[in-house]
DNA sequence: TCAAATCTATTGATTTATCAACATTTCTAC
DNA sequence: GTAGAAATGTTGATAAATCAATAGATTTGA
């Protein structure tokens, strides 16, 4: 049996009352009693889940984060490897979830609450990007690490750069940037040589 | 105390869930496992509550028709008299209403579920409309009842054709296209005589 | 037509959320 | 600095929602 419905019902309502507030309102100055309102929960029910504000923050990311790493790895779901040449815009769901959990990126990016979310969120790519790495099987001398890290830092420098926009483009849009510079003939190595 | 919040959410939810089917399926056709399945509770809540779909659509009926009068009542709420000439297109709350409660017009007035309710939202216009006159005290020999009935079936019909034209207008512009209609100079009088 | 699947309606033990009250602690304004 | 206000953290009795298991009624498709 999975948890309780109203469980998941009352911490949602306290995450989403959560960004609410770090919209407009820094998060040290959000209380646990604005929280509440907005969640339309009473005081009690958030003592019952969490001990602070920053445990449900954190819990908040961490579910962010799930959705995230679920986003990326949804283009090669049911293929053993994934072909950068037949990756297509509408394959990548990654600026999707963004743009869904958008007030979320925001708020964080912008907010000092959280000052490791930036190098939260390029970890979690560097991750992907590693595991991507064991599915193609790479064998070329090409240190991994470098490699990850570079694309990862390459698109979350995207991700952020659209944030800051205030996301003014459409997440199909950003995925057909992302195809277009990934696939631009040679463009790393002239980079590279250079 | 008001009534407990659980009570409230887990209403919503259903009435919720019941506007939701009702856009792709019939009324007749959704059953509370569906409503219970989309509004996340179990089935003994439903029942807890209600004993048929059809009374929950009934409440849900109720609610709107709250809404609705409480909409009309806008404008004029701190104020003794309604002045037609200082009825300005943005004091018109009812479009805002309609708007919003879109999904449940629309399906509502397509469907085939509730037999009477558009006589049902004319009978609150006519009421409205009643309610109106009493405030200006009006002391014309015209009949009261006909010219209730006459502005809210007119109201209803604009709503209706606004509703069937899929709601292609913004809430606004029905507004300024009703009080086009209502000021322009001896319309009334003209088609009387003519 | 008949069997399988789905929906309905109800049940009771259990868990969760609620309310309101409380004593502290922390802001805030004067 | 201090009084008043607001937020915190906790509590226990109560009411609501949950789950899972029923049995019976309907629908569906083969």
């Amino acid at each position: 049996m999975a948890t309780d419905r109203r469980i998941n019902k009352s911490k949602q309502a306290l995450k989403d009352a959560l960004i609410l507030r770090m919209e407009t309102s820094d998060f040290k100055k959000i209380t646990i009693t604005e929280i509440v309102q907005h969640a339309n929960l009473n005081r009690g029910t958030f003592y019952k889940h969490y001990d602070t504000k920053e445990a449900l923050l954190e819990e908040l990311i961490d579910d962010v984060m799930c959705d995230l790493i679920e986003s990326y790895r949804a283009p090669y779901l049911h293929s053993d490897a994934l072909v950068i040449k037949e990756l297509t815009a509408s394959k990548i769901k990654i600026f999707e979830h963004v743009y869904s959990y958008s007030k979320f990126y925001r708020a964080i990016v912008s907010s000092n609450a959280v000052p490791g979310i930036q190098h939260k969120i390029s970890d979690v790519f560097k991750q992907l990007s590693r595991d991507d790495m064991e599915i193609l099987g790479t064998t070329s001398n090409v240190d991994r690490d470098f490699v990850s890290s570079y694309y990862a830092h390459a698109l979350l420098g995207l991700i952020l750069e659209w944030i800051n926009s205030g996301f003014k483009y459409t997440p199909a849009y950003m995925a057909e940037q992302l195809i277009a510079i990934v696939t631009f003939p040679g463009a790393d190595v002239k980079l590279k040589q250079g």
